[in-house]
DNA sequence: TAACTAGCTTCTTATATAACAATGCATG
DNA sequence: CATGCATTGTTATATAAGAAGCTAGTTA
């Protein structure tokens, strides 16, 4: 069982905007300050997921916590670009789910370093001094493990739930294996 | 010297450590 | 009232991904 904690999305709107007369305009839920960062800030409510829009029409959602939600968000910064009449209607070109960040445990205190051997020298990294965390790049899936003295685990880098959830349950079945 | 590439910035989120700052409360 | 200890709070460390723009370094 994997808990989706965040999800990052990328879309593009596919025309180039003004983003001084956007923040200027929607002002109560843009943040723009280009001398920190090209990006524009969309906020819809203050815990809600963060939009970025860029020049060129492209935008990144971070923070939704299910792909529902970052749809969600994406329909209603559509409404309101085609709304103040900045987009000609609430479509874009495209839009895709970058990365998943989900939390999981497998049940039982680990020694991370004894899993650190178990799993692998060579897809593995611990250093306690630096990082709590045991990180894990199993080579059979295309994400990476945050692994944790707890058994708490963070998967991150997947671009589906399905990935994340085969990639816990193959770590799961060898931490079975590695201490039974 | 121009063009190119690589690396960093910003943001989000869980996780867990240490190191530090700041505050609260009690005792002398 | 001042000092000491304890607690709470913040920061750093590491991970992935997207985006634009800046800088630094390399190469022709």
């Amino acid at each position: 069982m994997v808990e989706v904690v965040n999800v990052v999305a990328s879309g593009s709107l596919g025309v180039e905007l003004d983003l001084e007369a956007i923040a200027g305009d929607l002002d109560s839920i843009v943040d723009y300050d280009p001398d920190k960062y090209p990006g524009a800030y969309f906020r819809f409510g203050d815990s809600a997921p963060l939009i970025t829009l860029y020049r060129t029409g492209k935008y990144i959602i971070t923070g939704a916590s299910s792909e529902k939600e970052a749809r969600t968000v994406r329909e209603e910064f559509l409404n309101i670009l085609s709304g103040r009449k900045i987009l000609p209607s609430a479509e874009d070109d495209w839009f895709q789910l970058q990365n998943y960040v989900c939390m999981s445990e497998v049940g039982e205190n680990l020694n991370l370093s004894a899993l650190a051997i178990g799993l692998g020298l060579e897809v593995t990294e611990y250093e306690p001094e630096q990082f709590p965390g045991l990180v894990y790049r199993p080579a059979e899936h295309d994400c990476v493990l945050l692994v944790f003295g707890s058994g708490k685990v963070i998967i991150t880098g997947a671009t589906s739930i399905q990935d994340t959830e085969e990639a816990f349950n193959t770590f799961q079945k060898r931490i079975v294996d590695l201490f039974p």
